[in-house]
Parts: C-alpha cells; structure tokens; sequence
DNA sequence: ACAACGTTTGAATCATTGTTCATATATCGG
DNA sequence: CCGATATATGAACAATGATTCAAACGTTGT
C-alpha cells in the first residue's frame, strides 16, 4: 500500500475531478486500457449485432449458407429496401459477402466469428437453446 | 429439390412482396429462425457493448477487478455522471454487480461471457493484440 | 445538526440510426 | 428498344440513446 492513493492523476479534461481512491489501480487499468481507435472499432461491431434486423439476417445466412436479397427479406420478415440497407452495413464492415449473377445478389458471411459471437451472446441471455445448425 | 419454388409464403405484413427465389431454403431459414424474444434479447447484450464509454468500463473490470465509480470514471476518462449512467445500465442487464460499503460503490463484473465477447471480437476486427491480464 | 463527499437520478439536449418512400441502376425477356 | 424484375441508394422522418447539468440521496466526520 504504498502507492499514492488520494490523488488526482491528469486524464481527460473533464474525468473525475475528485480524488481518485486506488491510484495505482486506476494507472494500471489505463495502462493496459485499449486504444481509442481498438474501443471505437470494438464498439462498431458490436453496434452491427445490436439490431434484431441484421441479427436475423445473421442467423437466415449463419443457417442457409448463401441466400439473395429477396429471400433474406422474406426469411427475416422485412421489406427489401430495409434488407438491402442492413446488409450494405454488413458488407462495408466485412461481416458479409455478396456474389453477383446476373440481376441477383447472393449474399453470404464472410467472418467465421460471427457464429461464436452468435452462440456466446445466446449463452449469456440463458436462452441456450441450440440452432439446428451443425 | 421438388419444392415450390417462387412462391409467394405468407410472412409479415410488410415482407418482400414478390416472389422468393428459393421457397425451401426460406422456409427451413423460417423454422429455425430464433424467435422475436430471442432476438430481441440478443440485440440488447449486443447494444450494451456497442458503446465506447461501457466497453472502457467493461475492460476496466476486466483488468482492475473490483473498483469504485469514481476510479472507474477516472480510468475510463468519463465523467462521474456518466459512468454511473452506464454502469446503472450495465447493472440492469446483470453485466456487473455492485457492492456497498459506506458511500462507496465497487463494483465488479458479474458475467464470463464479457471477457469472451471481448476477445472475440478483438480478433474480429484484427486487433488481436493481448491486453495484460492472464 | 451541519458540511463535505461519493454516488445516483431526472430532465433536457443533441446526435445517431432504423425505416420508409421514391427513384435509380442494371439485367433479363420479348 | 421496352417493360418487368432484382437490387441499390438517397432523403426525410421518427425513435432511440448518450451526455450534460442540476439536484437529490445516504454516509462520514466534526
């Protein structure tokens, strides 16, 4: 315990402006505390999978493989204009891939973590129930 | 393979309103599609960590363990207000838990699948670079 | 009881974002 | 070339949510 506890140690502009209680454990933690631009990108796929729209369109690919643009709307229950805006948002942050033929549009997942992010969210909200996928 | 092919399923309301290409491949989408609740629920673990100020929170508690607002707010670089904002909302969703002792509140993260989603997704994003915890 | 402190909360403001409507682009069939 | 189809896009609107300020609450020490 010899660390300077009671301190006011410069962070940003307006942090705490009251003494800090563990100094040192307030340093440490900054220390090791991802960059601006890490916490940003994080945030960013995170805010991808916040929206039951793209999470359904997620889970219509995580278990169809392959689908075009009609079919997913139909599978997830919105219009294609919604579909096709949630899945340039995918497509511009690499979570989907699209293969084109002809007029269509075949949309597919590009990133083998979405599953497990998937799977890992479902564990925590309890609801543990498998999907029929293998 | 001898499926009804282009037909128009009855879905939602507002659901693509041409033919789908693939009747089968939606229809086994539709089976095993999670249902609203599920989603929903899904869609807000995603929510909360999809902003900067609690995902610097998270990964505080993820390294310093068990802290007071203030030095939370200190190391995360956020008001007090703030922090205690978002750890309200974090505390709602069982993410953290929070003890008391006196004027203090020390809280402490309450759920393992964070430190999972966290480096899931930091492997998403290719930042795959080890924070210092063990 | 009073003042100082750590924390919580509510209301207001401001920014972000999802949805819709309308239109644009591009391909297919005749 | 022309109409129909599949998808993409832009602008407008509504809803959601993060942040701030101000004030409240409970606790500690005098």
């Amino acid at each position: 315990m010899n660390n300077d506890s009671n301190v006011v140690v410069s962070l940003s502009p307006d942090a705490c402006t009251t003494s800090v209680v563990d100094g040192e454990r307030v340093a440490a933690v900054r220390q090791v505390m991802p960059a601006d631009e890490v916490v940003q990108d994080l945030a960013d796929v995170f805010s991808l999978l916040s929206d039951p729209g793209r999470l359904r369109l997620m889970a219509a690919l995580l278990e169809g493989g392959e689908m075009c643009v009609c079919d997913l709307a139909a599978a997830t229950g919105q219009s294609m204009s919604a579909a096709s805006h949630a899945l340039r948002l995918l497509r511009t942050h690499r979570v989907v891939k699209v293969r084109r033929s002809g007029r269509m549009a075949y949309y597919q997942l590009a990133d083998s973590h979405v599953r497990m992010l998937f799977d890992l969210a479902l564990a925590h909200i309890g609801h543990s129930e498998e999907r029929g996928d293998g």
